[in-house]
Formats: C-alpha cells, sequence, structure tokens
DNA sequence: CCCCAAAGTTCGTTCACCGAACCGACACCA
DNA sequence: TGGTGTCGGTTCGGTGAACGAACTTTGGGG
C-alpha cells in the first residue's frame, strides 16, 4: 500500500475518500480533468509531475472509478482519461478547496472565475448559482482567469488553451501558435 | 520545501490549499479537530500517526493560520489546537469528501449520521439542513455514529469519546473506564 | 526516589517521489 | 529504406519524507 494511502484502521469516509484521492498530484489531476485535460501528455505537460507518477496515479484513478480510460485514436492507439459519474460527484468539495484558497492563501487575488452557463452569473463559495438559487452542476459552469491570474507563469499549450473561457468538462482543444 | 507541499508553478487556488492541508495526515488532523480533538496526545492515540509527523503537522497548520496553540494548563504546561476562522471555513469541503467517501468507497455503510442541533434533521450531501433550508455551521452539527460503525476497530478512550453523540467544535471529554 | 504522563526530539530504516534516460508503436518525410 | 518526431509509457539511481522506537524534558504523585 503506497505511502499515502493507508489509512486502512480509520472507520471514517474521510479517511476512505483520501485513500482515493489523498496522495500527492491526485486532486490536481481530477481538477485538471474536469478542466477538460484529457490526454497523458496534456496532464504531463500542464502539472509538470514525473510520468511514473501520473502513470500510477492515472491508474489508480481508473481502478478506483473516479476516471475511465477509453481510446480516442486506433492507429496510433491513443488514451483519453475522463471523469466518471463518480468522479464528477468531487466537483462539489474540490471547488469548496479552492475557493477556500482564494480567500485564505491567494492574497486576495481571483484566479479564476466560475460561472454558471446558462446566466452567466458568478458562483458563489458553496458553489450555487445565486440567481437560480442552486448547485450548479460542473458541465454547467464557464471557467475562465479572474484579474488575479498570471499568465505570464504558464505559456505551454495546454495552459494558453485552458485560459480561453470554457464550460467544465469539455474536452480541452489544442490549438498551437501557428492557428493564430 | 516539503514533499507534498510544493506546487508553486501552479496558477491555482486549489494548489494553493493543498500546500496547505494536502499532506499525509492533514485533513485528518483537521476533521479531528472539527470533531473535537484538541490534544497533543489525543490526536495521537486516535491517528496513530508517528509523533515526529504529528508535531510538523501541527506547526505547519498553526503557522498556515488553520489552528491556534493555546496552553489550557499552566503547570505542567499544556497545549489546546483549536481551529482558527480559516481552519472552520474547511468544513464545507471536508464534509463533501467524507460524504463522497460514504457514497463511493464504503460498501454502502453510513459510519455516521451528521445532523443539524437545533431541529434533529439529518444534513443532505451539500451539508445543508433540508428543514431549515440553508447551510449548517459546523458548530450547530451534531455528530453520532451510524449503523455501518465499526466500534470494535477502536477501543481506546478517544475513539470512546468520539463515539458518543456531541456536537462538533466543543472540547472533547474524556472519560476513563472508571466513570462508568 | 521512583514511576508516570504529556509533548516533544532524535535516529536508523524503509519507501515514495523525482528527474532523466530508455523503449516501442506508429506517422510523416525524403 | 532510413531518419525524425510524437505519444504513452517503463526503468533506474538518488534524495528526502514517513515510519516506529528510543530518548528527553517538565512537572505530579506516592
Amino acid at each position: 500500500m503506497a505511502l499515502g494511502t493507508d489509512y486502512a484502521f480509520q472507520d471514517c469516509s474521510l479517511a476512505r475518500t483520501l485513500e482515493v484521492v489523498g496522495e500527492r498530484w491526485t486532486m490536481l489531476i481530477i481538477r485538471d480533468a474536469f478542466y477538460g485535460v484529457h490526454r497523458f501528455n496534456d496532464f504531463l505537460v500542464h502539472l509538470e509531475i514525473p510520468r511514473a507518477v501520473l502513470t500510477t496515479r492515472l491508474q489508480a484513478l481508473v481502478a478506483a472509478g473516479v476516471l475511465t480510460k477509453q481510446p480516442y485514436l486506433r492507429s496510433p492507439v491513443r488514451y483519453s482519461y475522463v471523469l466518471t459519474q463518480a468522479g464528477r460527484e468531487l466537483w462539489q468539495p474540490i471547488y469548496g478547496l479552492a475557493q477556500w484558497g482564494e480567500r485564505n492563501a491567494s492574497n486576495g487575488k481571483v484566479r479564476t472565475i466560475f460561472s454558471h452557463f446558462t446566466c452567466s452569473t458568478r458562483l458563489d463559495r458553496a458553489g450555487n448559482c445565486p440567481a437560480c438559487g442552486g448547485p450548479v452542476p460542473p458541465e454547467d459552469i464557464t471557467i475562465r482567469p479572474g484579474p488575479g491570474a498570471d499568465a505570464s507563469l504558464r505559456k505551454d499549450p495546454v495552459s494558453r488553451a485552458l485560459a480561453r473561457p470554457h464550460r467544465l468538462l469539455t474536452p480541452l482543444q489544442l490549438t498551437d501558435g501557428t492557428a493564430g
């Protein structure tokens, strides 16, 4: 059992969850999956994670039922890693952790703005739409950089694609520099 | 920088949060703090965590402003670790992660039941009270073991104290076996 | 004086993470 | 046919965090 995954004696559902998503990098992989990243190399470039670790994490998440691995190219065979329904249900706590970071560990900078796709209203800290008055599922959320985002930090294609406003859970469209 | 805390290149609030609470054991320490654990030795016994790791984690959480260290005994001097306001705001995502674990990684067993103190209604998966129709702050939540809890797993005094119904954020009262 | 408890510190071993190199399948190009 | 490039890995040596046990410090009680 990996170092970060053994809380077996803890009769607690939080410990069960952390055995699945509590290791280093795992939540950032899931966050990227929500943002639309789905290819091995895109995770690799965007997270700057060691390849072997990414392989291990993706396998573990597939085994846990958080992600599924689907071929998106026959020849050469290439795989997509996409969130399952169980994986999508992690949106609320992940959003909550990110919002806590915005309030408590970001010097007041708003790095990312989440809006309700159908009405463009910004979500509140619980992930609800103040206009529509209810929780918003991730597929109905638009993400765009906020005023505190630092575009100069990352210039790789994945980061540039993620910096364009887009809906969660829609597969990322990579455009190289030549396309304008 | 510790192994689990360096995501500096990630211009992302989730990464900022994980630098604070993303290391092994840290979220379980915060969970225990919500449940009323506040002494070094009680964390140690309940989590079965190496002493050096607990020392490191508590210091980091105090430095991050999640916990504060307060003397509760003058002689010999003994310290309480209690959640700050920023720490209490972690309740929603931690509750969300625990609920995800109940649904997806617990074989359908309900280990813990969270209720609204003022009306005894069970909270929904978002942490709201269905009867009162809104989010419930942790200090208004009652916790008690559910039918899936395995009382035989842990017999230490801290586990027994935590197994009694009580409100979150109230300091744990340890009763030894002799008190009946 | 001896034993106990709380809250650490120290230390040797183990093991996960890290980065770099390597590998295999396939596409494209000349 | 060979050279080059991409994608999705695997392998491997070095580093450093986690682990558990032993030790320390401060004070209480008999």
